[in-house]
RNA sequence: GCGCGGUUAGCUCAGUUGGUAGAGCGCGUCAUUGACGUUGACGAUGUCGGGGGUUCAAGUCCCUCACCGCGCACCA
């Protein structure tokens, strides 16, 4: 029986997360030393060390946090202590993300439910005044949720995509690209979405396969060519039909021009042949519609042909007569293929599968209309660069300087820049970076201020989320103003993504960067998959599975839903959330918590602080240790948290508490006092250095432990700051 | 249609450069008033999706097929 007197009294008991997280978090917080001018400050670090820079995604201000957060943090966490430990002048800068479309149609979609009214009954002001109480609420749940998970991020440096210092950002690259000719305005089809009443990108559409009915007919009697469609009602809105310019079923009638009444409404057609025409599809004639479809639209200026709209902003008949003006689309398609039963123009009815396009955020269908609005040209030269912004998104992964995690996400990053068209920055909603861009008369001004003189009226639209997200590594760090943290601590060094915003914003950044600062925004792109829950499915409101990371972190700690994030979770891929498994992690941090009271019990402060004279065996214990804190030093510097993680996991169970520890026991009861010295200064410092190996993973109870045991004069009394072994 | 990923123990997944198949959970047997029952010891379970090839040696490299997932394109 050994008394405890050497044993602290908290260690008793069994660890208890919950009673300590908070107050490791606020020593931390007290210290300083998330920023690391606090660790130069203290000479903990020297000026001149090398920087580690990371920026957090930022959460977007909708609600609250989710499991996914808890996995960014959790590695981004791992990767900022180590550095950090590792003497690197180490920053994590945090931020949310005002997310414009998300944020708008979440509260729009509160007030119509609580109050019926819509943004419009509302006006712009007070609308914008509601989201930014919301956005703000949700911000500081958000944050208070990251410091919860332990995230050493410095605080002082937080921003958010929408704040002043943002929006310069914004505006002055917004004007520079305008001033290049790289911004322009122009008349195009676009991605309509009638339920957000606004524009989205092409990126912002999520295909939905269903089923639809493929009609095929003839415009009139005496029409030559019977074509195929899903949408009747568009072919209002036909000016042509097109064939394969091989299609020798139809060569004679190319070039030839029809009128008919369809349905009602005078129509005029003319037979062209273009390529993009599949002559085994449908009867392989394609009716032209430029205005409302994407392929049709770009036939058209082939052919220089003319772009009737039929449907408006609301998906609604724009023409026709009483059957038809201000109906529906759905509702105008049942119209039409009425009248050509009723006409015996119909042929044939078939169900098919088709893609529907529909809006990420609003799941609104989406409807091409063309619209006047903005875009930036991916394509164009940039004057004085002799390339384009494609070649800027392309060349530094092309080179390497870009490294993308799993390297295999490179090859899905170059097809989706391929297949690139211009950007459609333009968004018809309010809450937003609003275009620095203002109109009087004819005129047009664009510029980061509002330009002098009276009359002046600025764009009603705000800009795409992703404009603002792209700039997120500089603008943090101070751009436009040239800083002395641009230039410390730009590029930057490592990025943390979910692989489904690899387009929206890890393009986005590497071009937004390429053309402001001629630069990369980081050096690797390390991707982590989705979090699911244990059947495969998405978290969401709607299933109730659960997904509240805060919750779990209440009832097993915040250390081991890391722990359990760090080894479950492999870069690139999806992840399933079992809780059986974080509580086995919250079983590691007791087990250490222990075998930390059983080397306190059977040793004193010498064993500690001694300068290590081993005996041979001991030697050899000690050196297969520092093989192991080789091996994690290597893992985690390239980002293999998963290996690092379990090889800790493992030799801290299985290694020292059931192999070194147990066999212990009849050294520290023996007579040879030689062997026992040993293997108390053994122990003690192994045990040091497994809590601080482990420290990165599992921040709160290391540090809790780090403040109980004895240091040695090189290190810290803060965890946080001490040495990294090796 | 093009591309990417996955398929390893009952379940969930590792397996970094080719060198005798691993972990956790679960399961079975046993132990224990001695740091910890949030414990310990021991144990069982695998034609590494199918087929072919390269190699002294293949879960790992190459080819091919199947199934699952995803991205892009098409979506008249």
């Amino acid at each position: 029986m050994y008394p405890d007197e050497n044993v602290p009294e908290i260690l008793t008991k069994p660890y208890n997360p919950t009673e300590t997280e908070q107050r490791i978090y606020d020593k931390w917080l007290a210290s300083g030393f998330f920023s690391p001018e606090k660790m130069i400050e203290e000479g903990i670090i020297k000026e001149d060390a090398e920087t580690f820079t990371i920026v957090l995604p930022p959460p977007n201000v909708t609600g609250v946090l989710h499991m996914g957060h808890a996995l960014m943090i959790s590695w981004q966490d791992i990767m900022a202590r180590f550095a950090r430990m590792r003497g690197k002048r180490a920053l994590w800068i945090p931020g949310t993300d005002h997310a414009a479309i998300a944020t708008q149609s979440k509260v729009e979609a509160q007030i119509k439910k609580e109050e019926g009214k819509s943004r419009h009954d509302l006006g712009r002001d007070a609308m914008l005044a509601r989201i930014d109480a919301f956005a703000q609420s949700s911000h500081d749940t958000i944050v208070s949720q990251v410091k919860a998970m332990g995230a050493s991020c410095d605080w002082s440096r937080e921003a958010f995509t929408m704040d002043d210092n943002r929006n310069l950002a914004v505006r002055t690259i917004f004007s520079q690209m305008y001033k290049d000719g790289l911004i322009y305005r122009g008349h195009r089809i676009v991605n309509w979405d009638p339920k957000g009443q606004t524009t989205i990108a092409d990126d912002e559409i999520v295909y939905e396969e269903r089923k639809a009915k493929m009609y095929t007919f003839k415009y009139s009697k005496d029409f030559p060519i019977s074509i195929s469609t899903t949408r009747p009602e568009t072919k209002i809105g036909d000016v042509a039909v097109a064939v394969n310019p091989e299609d020798t079923r139809y060569s004679e009638f190319v070039g030839r021009e029809y009128d008919a009444v369809f349905c009602g409404v005078p129509i005029h057609i003319k037979i062209i042949a273009d390529k993009e025409v599949d002559k085994d599809f449908g009867t392989g004639a394609l009716g032209v519609t430029p205005a409302h479809s994407m392929t049709d639209w770009e036939i058209a200026d082939r052919h220089d042909l003319p772009r009737p709209q039929v449907i408006n902003e609301y998906a609604k008949m724009m023409v026709g007569g009483e059957n038809l003006l201000g109906k529906k689309t759905t509702e105008a398609r049942e119209v039409i293929v009425e009248w050509l039963r009723a006409e015996n123009l119909l042929e044939k009815e078939e169900e098919i599968a088709q893609n529907i396009s529909t809006a990420e955020r609003t799941g609104g269908i989406i409807e091409p209309l063309p619209k006047l609005q903005w875009f930036i040209a991916v394509n164009k030269e940039i004057p004085g660069r002799g390339k384009t912004l494609k070649d800027i998104m392309r060349e530094p992964v092309e080179s390497g300087a870009i490294k993308i995690l799993p390297d295999h996400f490179d090859k899905t990053y170059f097809h989706w820049i391929d297949n690139l068209r211009d950007w459609c920055i333009s968004r018809q909603i309010w809450y937003g970076h609003r275009i620095p861009v203002w109109y009087k008369g004819d005129e047009v001004y664009c510029g980061i201020d509002a330009p002098i003189g009276d009359g002046w009226i600025q764009d009603e639209d705000t800009l795409d989320t992703w404009f603002s997200s792209g700039l997120w590594t500089f603008s943090t760090l101070g751009w436009p103003n040239n800083t002395k943290e641009l230039e410390i601590y730009h590029p930057t060094t490592v990025i943390q993504p979910g692989t489904e915003i690899l387009f929206f914003w890890v393009a986005r950044m590497i071009l937004m960067t390429g053309y402001a600062l001629d630069t990369i925004p980081f050096k690797t792109v390390l991707l982590n998959g989705m979090v699911r829950d244990s059947q495969g499915r998405k978290f969401s409101k709607s299933l109730g599975n659960g997904g509240d990371p805060i919750e779990t972190a209440q009832k097993y700690g915040a250390d081991a839903i890391r722990m359990y994030f760090a080894i479950a979770s492999t870069p690139g891929t999806d992840t399933k959330l079992y809780e059986d498994k974080i509580k086995g992690y919250k079983h590691f941090a007791n087990k250490l918590w222990n075998i930390t009271r059983f080397v306190m019990a059977r040793t004193d402060t010498a064993h500690w602080t001694a300068t290590p004279a081993y005996t041979e065996a001991d030697q050899t214990l000690r050196n297969e240790f520092d093989a192991i804190a080789q091996d994690v030093t290597k893992d985690i510097d390239a980002y293999r948290f998963y290996l690092a993680g379990e090889k800790l996991y493992h030799y801290i169970w299985s290694t020292f508490a059931d192999t070194i520890l147990e066999g212990s026991k009849q050294i520290l009861d023996g007579t040879d006092a030689d062997a026992k010295q040993s293997r108390q200064v053994l122990l003690a410092t192994i045990l040091r250095d497994s809590i601080k190996l482990l420290h990165p993973f599992m921040p709160f109870v290391t540090e809790e432990l780090w403040s109980l045991i004895p240091h040695q004069d090189t290190d810290h009394e803060l965890l946080m700051v001490s040495k990294w072994p090796n």
